[in-house]
DNA sequence: TACATTGTTCCGTC
DNA sequence: CGACGGAACAATGT
């Protein structure tokens, strides 16, 4: 049982997507306030056109209007808040029928005027979504590839399959037995049939976990957390007791159980 | 202080 | 030399 959110990974992207949806759905711009320089953000060709369509592919957001489109991407600390007032860290205001913030304390996140054709290739370079497509076994071991890379490596490419990030990979293998340093080419067809459901439990599990009516919370900021795996370096495995085991892999902390997910 | 975190970009290696 | 994988990067709170 999930609670509590991290990084914003698909489940709170999506979440995300349905506030905006529900704030500022077929509403005009009635103004676009750009408050960070690093976006690249031109208000000129958004005000007074109407959000036709919020979209998402993996962790990236866009609105569609009549004669251009707005990418957002939460990075890692991003949210939307509504009616924010003097709240730090905002850098981007849309208001519609009311007013809604872009936070985002770190910065990593981003949010780009483009065209429809522009944010067409955008999305067309992300693999695909990893809740909406759910792939099969086949269809998840071809998008994977072959060679000697990890799997955690192949997961986290979001060109591969959009969605994933740390976490949602690192909790995925261990659902599904899986080493996450497995070279992909030694995977054999039950391992890719167990990663399936893993991915899409992980996933819904995350979902529903959330509030929609509530602000997103990350860990940092004292949210409660419950993984399954992640974080729990030198703790019993909640399956057989064996003490997971923590490495770095690809510039990011990995967890697994060294009994149930041995290396193949 | 070093580390944690994401996705992209760069560079060394095979 | 092409492919690949690790490191660096940006930003800031703990």
């Amino acid at each position: 049982m999930l609670a509590g959110q991290t990084m914003p990974e698909l489940p709170e992207v999506e979440a995300a997507r349905q506030k905006l949806e529900r704030w500022t759905l077929d509403q005009p711009i009635h103004a676009l306030e750009v408050l960070d320089d690093k976006l690249a953000v031109d208000p000129a060709r958004l005000v007074g056109q109407r959000i036709t369509r919020w979209e998402r592919r993996g962790k990236a957001l866009v609105a569609r209007l009549p004669d251009s489109a707005l990418f957002l991407h939460l990075g890692m600390t991003g949210k939307l808040v509504r009616d924010p007032g003097e709240r730090p860290y905002q850098r981007l205001r849309l208001t519609c029928n009311q007013m809604v913030a872009f936070i985002d304390p770190r910065r990593f996140g981003d949010a780009r005027t483009l065209s429809h054709a522009e944010a067409d290739a955008l999305l067309a370079a992300l693999g695909p979504d990893a809740r909406d497509n759910p792939l099969d076994a086949a269809a998840l071991k071809a998008a994977m590839g072959r060679g000697k890379t990890p799997l955690k490596t192949r997961l986290l490419e979001q060109q591969r399959l959009a969605g994933l990030g740390n976490i949602a990979v690192i909790e995925a293998c261990y659902r599904a037995n899986v080493h996450p340093h497995a070279p992909v080419d030694r995977l054999d067809d039950a391992a890719w049939t167990r990663l399936v459901p893993a991915i899409q439990a992980h996933l819904e599990a995350t979902l529903a976990a959330i509030d929609p009516d509530a602000e997103l919370t990350y860990l940092s900021e004292g949210a409660p957390s419950e993984f399954l795996v992640y974080g729990h370096e030198d703790a019993p495995c909640e399956r057989c007791g064996t003490r997971i085991v923590r490495e770095v892999l690809a510039g990011r902390p990995t967890f697994w159980c060294t009994q149930c997910q041995p290396l193949p």
